[in-house]
Order: C-alpha cells, then sequence, then structure tokens
DNA sequence: ATCTATCTGTTGTATTTGCAACAACAGGAA
DNA sequence: TTCCTGTTGTTGCAAATACAACAGATAGAT
C-alpha cells in the first residue's frame, strides 16, 4: 500500500486531499494481529473500513452457531454494513485477520454528509463510494447468475461467457487455479474436471496457453 | 403507485419536496406500453429509473446471444446501472416492461451532485440512494450464500435460518409458493419436495400453519 | 355449480454429481 | 539434489438429483 488515491475509493483524489479529508473525518488507522477481530457488524459504530495493509476475512456465525465465509478480503477492499450486510439481530458478522493489517475506519456519517470545510473532493469521493457499491452489487449479481444453472457444465459455460465478454472474442483467461473454480463453482472438483474435459473433447472450450482458453461461440 | 414518499428511495421526504427535487433534476416521466424497452444500459444517459407503475424486467443479453432473466422489477423498484449493473460493452442489458409502465427517470449527475437551490432533502435523498444500493447487495449476498450450498438440504436449512432470522426464534413465513422456492433454490421441484419431507420426519421443521414453518435449532 | 389454472405431493428411473483414492507433475525450500 | 506441498488429471462407485408422469387439492373465473 503506497497511496491512498490508488484506492479505488479515493480515486482522482490527490493523496494531500486523501490525508486532510481522513483528518477532517477524524478516521482512526488501527493495526491488528493475526486472528484478531478487526470489526463487528452492527456492536460498533456504523463506519467504512479499508484495509491498507493485510489479508482478512469476512466471517458470518449465525443464531445456530453455524460458520461461514462471506468473502475474502485483500489490500485496497474495503468492507462494512453499508456496503454488503446490514446488521441482523440474530447472527454476527465479523472481521478476521489472516495476517497483521492495517485498517482505516471512515464513520458512516461523515463520509456521506458534507463537512463544514466544504471541499470539493467530498463530491469525488461520494461518487467513489458509489462505485465501489454499485460494483459490488454487479459482482455479486454475476456470482447468482453463475451459480443459478442447474449443472456443472452450464455453470462452466456460463462463467466462461461472462469472463470472455470482458476480455472479447471468446478468449479469456482464468483468474484462478482450476482447485479455486470448483471452490467459485461450488461443485466437487473431480466432477467439473470430467465436465471440462466433455467440453474440450467436444471444441466448445479451446486451451490457448497457460490459464488462457478460448469459448467457441455457440453456431 | 400514490405518493412518491412511499418509494424506498424517497422515504423520510415530503411528497412536496420529492415533486420539487424532480423538477429541479428536470426528471421526464414515461410511459411504455407491454413488450416496449424502456431503457438499455450502457447507451442512454446515466439514471435512475423509478417504476411508479407496471412490471418490468430486466434483462441481458451477451456476446453470444444468451438471453438471460436478471430481475423481475414491481411498482415501486429502481433500476440503472450505478444501482447494480455497470456497462459492460459487450452485452447489453435492458429493461422490457411486461404491462403498461410509468417510469420516472433521475439523471445521476444531478442526483448525486448537490443542486443550485442547495436543498437540505438532496442530502436525505443521497442517503436513501445508499441505502437503497446496501439493501440489494445484502439480499444478493443472502442468495449467493444460499446458492452455495452443495445439497438441496443445505440450501433449504441456510434459506429457512435467514428467514428465521429476520423473524427470530425460529419461526418464519415462506414468501413464496413451493413451486417458487425450487426456482429460487435452483434445484428441482419434486427433489426438492423429497427433502422437505425428510426434514418434516426428522423433527427440523415443524410446519406452524398456512407457509408458516418452525425451525428447530441444532442441539 | 362447473371448469380452469396452478400448486402440492408422490413415485420410478436415468443421469449427474460427490466422494475417495490414486498417480503424475510443478515449484519452492532445505 | 531431495523433500515437501499443492495442483492437475483420472477412475469406480455410491449417493443425490433431475426428469417425467401422475393424482389430488385449491383457488379463481364463468
Amino acid at each position: 500500500m503506497r497511496d491512498l488515491s490508488e484506492l479505488l475509493l479515493f480515486s482522482g483524489i490527490p493523496d494531500p486531499e486523501c490525508l486532510r479529508m481522513a483528518q477532517c473525518f477524524e478516521a482512526p488507522v488501527k493495526s491488528f494481529s493475526p486472528g484478531e477481530i478487526a470489526y463487528s457488524y452492527g456492536t460498533e459504530k456504523r463506519c467504512i473500513g479499508v484495509l491498507e495493509q493485510g489479508q482478512a476475512q469476512l466471517v458470518k456465525i449465525d443464531a445456530f452457531g453455524a460458520r461461514s465465509l462471506l468473502e475474502r478480503l485483500s489490500e485496497g477492499d474495503a468492507f462494512g454494513e453499508p456496503i454488503a450486510f446490514s446488521s441482523q439481530p440474530y447472527d454476527s458478522v465479523s472481521v478476521e485477520c489472516e495476517s497483521s493489517c492495517r485498517i482505516l475506519f471512515l464513520p458512516w456519517e461523515k463520509l456521506t454528509k458534507p463537512c463544514k470545510n466544504a471541499c470539493e473532493c467530498h463530491q469525488a469521493l461520494i461518487g467513489n463510494l458509489f462505485s465501489l457499491l454499485s460494483q459490488k452489487a454487479r459482482s455479486l449479481s454475476e456470482r447468482v447468475e453463475v451459480l443459478s444453472c442447474r449443472c456443472i457444465r452450464e455453470k462452466l459455460l456460463c462463467y466462461f461467457r461472462i469472463l470472455s465478454s470482458q476480455s472479447g472474442e471468446g478468449l479469456f483467461t482464468l483468474p484462478f487455479t482450476l482447485s479455486a473454480l470448483a471452490d467459485f463453482l461450488c461443485c466437487d472438483r473431480s466432477a467439473m474436471m470430467r465436465e471440462l474435459k466433455k467440453l474440450k473433447e467436444s471444441g466448445v472450450l479451446l486451451p490457448a496457453g497457460k490459464n488462457a482458453y478460448f469459448l467457441r461461440s455457440p453456431a
């Protein structure tokens, strides 16, 4: 993490301005050790956390004690109930650090209301916050679209189509290992490998280098 | 549709103020016939559409021509790429009217920037917009959580837990018919019925009236 | 009332998927 | 080098699921 302005939330805003705003917001920067809980949803003050350094997990423990991993957070990612999870009274969501973390906490009410030293950058910040939110919603929508396919073959094709829409012309690169892809598609890896083989054999999917593939459009 | 202030986007803002703002934004209200395309993502001006009357569908057609239904929109719902889908150059997303529709189009740049007649309500509107976005993200996250379960039994339990977290104490009411529940869980209805029967027989799930159930917490 | 539509509930069977286990391979560390 | 760890690729078999088809229940319309 070098510069605040590299983060999506602060993009387009010069670094000195970011620091000035962080001061204006009285936003604390805190450090955490591996395994520590950095933030508990619902119980603490509403804020957006920005992970400046380290890796963390967004973990949910429901009313029945079942634990589930909602998200993995990497350097530059943001979290906070205003972003994705509103506080459900019966289950607890919290951010657990995997490694040593440094986190900037931006109080929500100051973020969304214009400050007394009415600064221009604040408008840009609000715009960025909207981008952040809509990007999150978009990636979740895509995930739902993929997971709503009824069989592994369709899940693969759906996900590959999304990837190749992004890069265009049917060519795409997998952003994971195949094992992680199976986790992402919520299916068994060996079953997925079987379907992948069938797709290659039938000529729908053509390997095109390291982690790269070409998807033939259905004629 | 009686009152703008009944909509989530305008909640807490008196109706006369809503109308004044709509004028200030030069926001057009347009009417559409069944089957008409009310809005195409990416090609038109960025805006938030509010469905004042009617039913519509959010439809995506990808680079390969495959059509998929992203969302059903009812009276009071809002749409627009700032809300959920940023423009992907290779596929087209549009709003198709099912019935006759009346739609209010709020230009995005005027919505997010304070207007010259610096009104107080505008701040409330921005706050509401954030609520709208984060609520959308939250419901999508829940959907992903449910769909990421590996078998029908787990999907059912996961969804029932979410429902009973909301109403508390393990008691919940299904918001759909059972057929629609199968669609929501993305599985075969008859297979789902089998699992439901097993859950009832094992005493985990207890019927508690019309569409109502009680979920026993795992002891 | 009757006639629809749709929803619920059930079952047999074919297909898909998950599980377990294994071997080959690659990259990094000692 | 060797060892270790993780990924890829494969298979047999058991379990879960989809598909298809059906009958009864329910609610709305005529």
